[in-house]
RNA sequence: GCGGUCGUAGUUUAGUGGUAAAACCUCUGCCUUCCAAGCAGGUGUCCCGAGUUCAAUUCUCGGCGACCGCACCA
């Protein structure tokens, strides 16, 4: 697919835009901003609302094959046990600042060199890298090279999850062979922790889900009961999700709390999931460009086989390319029915289904394609903001600014412009139209200024039509103006033909 | 988390050891018969804290935040 290279839109003037025009805010900003969190203003949030209601749409209700549920974001601490999520992620980790290496606080050892009951300086060494005879004997060639007398005494080894804060800053890196440039164990987990009930103890401890999927996981018994579901069929979920980002990126595009859309499609555990996968990733591309993402910024990553989670059987991201770098929009994972398995160990509950075709009683197989709302957004406005030439018309070239968004999604669908405000009997017929469009759209009513001044206003913020009502309007056949947004062409139509060009543009 | 740059109005920027300016935006009125017109008027700013100083938006330190690299991203 071709298309004339888009120039490239700055990440610092779609922040200026957003926060102008009230897409986005920074959270908290009058306390001077909290990194990693943000807010959705006024025209943010319609845009937001629209992603969300074309997805669940498009999923839920235009499919006779998915169900959508909504799930607590704190759940029972075991799901997270169950998924992994606490296991694999909370050992404290230690950077060495010099070299840059980062080591298991666990894995790394080390003692302190005692002579005549007084401690001399550290030695240290990875996991397997020394045994503790040959820790000793490092202990003694510090000793020799620091010029010391007396009994060095045998070695004690304790790992860096032991060491005293006054220990850390005296303990070699096993990089360097120096000590000053460890840091203390810190923890990586990715959960926010928090405590149910008034009481803070260690079994009050629970976390803000990461993923909206274990929602689907967990309920997957209770909707197998009473849903009605055959396989295959998907259960969707949309629900904030927090992760603990070490480094917060590129404005909404890596935050601490963000917004997922997950779908998890249960197969047939002899079903070809192959298949199956390759479906949903041309779904989810097909579904990407029907809210006017255009193809030719739309890629694909196969994660290569020997960097797979160990219980993935394939994962495909559908890639962006951001004004930051071509990066993860959408990802599809086949997951095999890992989950589904884990919860049937840690809960002792089977995660079965009954398959009447095959008279087979298993855990089924699952796809999922999991999307970010703010990535979508972000994506959207990326790929919508346009600058562009125009000439006024005493022959001057002037900058106009438009985004490009689709009716699906822009937030305001039509504006309602009386011609000149001073006129009682333009602003009376804008106002009934304005009136009759807003029961069913989100329109907006508009008679400040100039007529010119008030179609890039709405440009600005990707509103596709703008209808101007003239003396024409009046005085003539009822017809008003359509001004389309990209192309900035005018046609007379009547509010008939407006309703029937929304209802098909609009969906 | 490390290194670098930076923080003045909603936005973009100017400027100063004696509490500050412009453009655009926004609001009000007048005007205006289709692409940011004009006139008049209005709102609004030195990221936070400590220190130095008679005096700090300006200098120093700390914090917070932003951007760019590196690392991280199950």
């Amino acid at each position: 697919m071709s298309e004339p290279a888009p120039q490239e839109v700055s990440m610092e003037t779609l922040v200026s835009l957003c926060k102008r025009r009230g897409f986005i805010f920074q959270s908290s900003e009058i306390y001077g901003g909290i990194n990693g969190f943000f807010d959705y203003g006024p025209l943010g949030a319609e845009l937001k609302k629209n992603i969300r209601d074309c997805w669940w749409n498009d999923m839920v209700h235009r499919r006779d094959d998915i169900v959508g549920i909504e799930t607590s974001i704190i759940m029972h601490p075991k799901v997270w046990e169950a998924s992994g999520h606490v296991a694999g992620f909370t050992d404290p980790l230690v950077d060495c600042r010099a070299s840059k290496q980062r080591y298991r606080a666990d894995q790394l050892f080390f003692a302190p060199v005692v002579v005549d009951g007084r401690t001399v300086g550290y030695v240290s060494a990875l996991e397997g890298e020394r045994t503790p005879e040959e820790l000793q004997e490092a202990a003694e060639s510090l000793k020799r090279k620091k010029s010391i007398q007396g009994k060095l005494e045998p070695v004690r080894v304790r790992d860096m999850t032991e060491a005293a804060p006054e220990e850390i800053a005296l303990i070699p890196s096993p990089a360097t062979g120096e000590p000053g440039s460890l840091t203390a164990p810190r923890s990586f987990n990715m959960m926010f922790q928090t405590n149910v009930g008034a009481m803070t103890d260690a079994s009050s401890v629970a976390y803000l889900r990461p993923e909206t999927a274990q929602g689907m996981f967990a309920d997957f018994k209770a909707v197998v009961d009473t849903g009605r579901v055959k396989l295959p069929f998907g259960i969707a979920q949309i629900g904030k999700s927090f992760r603990n980002e070490i480094t917060p990126r590129n404005f909404v595009f890596r935050s601490r709390e963000f917004e997922q859309m997950e779908m998890e499609y249960f197969i047939h555990e002899d079903a070809d999931w192959a298949k199956c996968h390759r479906e949903w990733i041309d779904w989810c591309k097909d579904w990407l460009v029907s809210i006017g993402l255009p193809a030719g910024r739309l890629s694909e990553y196969n994660h290569p086989k020997e960097k797979l989670a160990f219980y993935s059987r394939g994962t495909t991201d559908i890639m962006f390319r951001y004004p930051f770098g071509v990066q993860e929009l959408w990802g599809v994972a086949a997951r095999g029915d890992y989950d589904l398995k884990q919860h049937e160990k840690f809960s002792g509950i089977p995660q079965v289904i009954f398959d009447e075709a095959s008279k087979k009683r298993f855990v089924p197989h699952v796809i999922e394609p999991a999307v970010g709302v703010d990535r979508i957004f972000l994506a959207l406005l990326c790929a919508g903001y346009a600058e562009e030439d125009v000439r006024d018309n005493k022959g001057n070239v002037e900058k106009r600014t438009v985004l490009r968004l689709s009716p699906r999604v822009a937030p305001v669908k039509v504006a309602v412009l009386p011609l000149l405000k001073n006129k009682p009997e333009l602003v009376a017929r804008a106002e009934a139209l304005h009136r009759a469009l807003k029961r069913k759209y989100a329109v907006f009513y508009d008679e400040s200024g100039a007529i010119g001044r008030r179609y890039r206003r709405q440009d600005e913020i990707g509103t596709p039509w703008c209808v101007t009502i003239d003396f024409e309007t009046i005085e003539k056949d009822g017809t008003f103006t359509l001004r389309e947004r990209d192309s900035m062409k005018q046609v007379r139509i009547g509010e008939p033909e407006l309703f029937a060009l929304l209802e098909e543009k609009v969906y």
